[in-house]
DNA sequence: TGTACATCAGTGAACGCGCGTTCACTGATGTAC
DNA sequence: TGTACATCAGTGAACGCGCGTTCACTGATGTAC
């Protein structure tokens, strides 16, 4: 059953792009190889034909995860903190959805995320406008920091008014800074 | 072997405390009970004298971690914000280490974590001063958000001048709140 | 207060299970002539 | 262009391992008389 090159690499973004968004849905420890194969409509014994080890595969993923986040669009803040995105951790943010998970993966995981994060902090603080250079990075930094923040508390909490709430509150916070 | 209710209780004690340093130091999922049980100095045959389960001793050790950070002490920020509580997570905030893994937990440890972030929303709101008491709150709601989102990103970041700006400027940030 | 007995905290071995990983095999693909 | 063969993506079963959980057993404790 030899597969064509393109073919090959298909799968392979496939099985990227599985494990991506089942990391961000579930945890990075909690999903099983099985499982993404799965989702990537496969056997799990094919696995080590794309990769050395689940360790290669969570690098991988999580890089395809921060580069589909691309640049900062328009009215980031506004998306980024709403109720939808808190609600769908599969489709958002990495940071957000595995944050403290992330802390502790191996270097190579965490310096995909370290560059993507520079990137998004650079895109984010072009749009501010005016001020000097260094200002606007600060602030980015802050921005980001505090909006991944917010995401993740609102999942942890159980009222829903209370999540809301963060998630309102930070939003007007970002809008005056 | 039977124990007094003294050293019973006292045992008991030690294990809930040893697994919310385990935990916050290596994760929930990453940490097993044997190892919990070896740190409070016992072998894991033991655990179900004292729990019916992992998640019971989850929301207990959770809970722990969450009542031992206690009141919001004088100079709160600068201290949350330090490279020290950077540095050990396992004597540090719950949110900050646990996070994402704290919002797929279940009800009974989210519950646990929205009442103790709700006591520190309260106790930060008060020493805001003279706004009103609704503003207040709402700023502690963002500062608290902010801060454990900014140590998440201090601990995922390898570049340490990346990490400690980051914890410099929400310090900043925050002062100027 | 002293004795006899039921309780139960803790041990250490075992359980089933799911995990990451390996492997023999299949058969379509790509290559060499 | 056609034929023969090596390659290798994918399958499905198996591997060892560590996990959460259970259990028979031990012996000090607390209780009933």
């Amino acid at each position: 059953m030899k597969k064509s090159k393109r073919e090959t690499a298909e799968t392979r973004r496939r099985i990227v792009l599985a494990a991506a968004e089942a990391f961000r849905r579930n945890g990075i420890q909690a999903t099983g190889l099985a499982d993404i194969m799965a989702a990537a409509g496969l056997t799990h014994g094919g696995f080590y034909r794309h990769f050395d080890s689940k360790d290669q595969l969570i690098a991988e993923a999580c890089a395809a995860s921060l580069e589909a986040a691309g640049d900062v669009p328009r009215a980031f803040a506004a998306h980024y903190l709403s109720a939808e995105h808190r609600d769908n951790p599969a489709e958002g943010c990495l940071f957000a959805a595995l944050g403290s998970e992330l802390a502790r993966c191996d270097s190579h995981t965490r310096e995909a995320a370290t560059a993507a994060f520079l990137k998004a902090v650079d895109a984010l603080a072009e749009r501010y406008g005016r001020v000097n250079p260094e200002t606007a990075k600060a602030r980015a930094l802050v921005a980001l920091s505090a909006m991944s923040g917010a995401i993740t508390m609102s999942r942890i909490v159980t009222d829903p008014k209370l999540s809301a709430a963060i998630l309102r509150h930070m939003r007007k916070h970002l809008a005056t800074v």
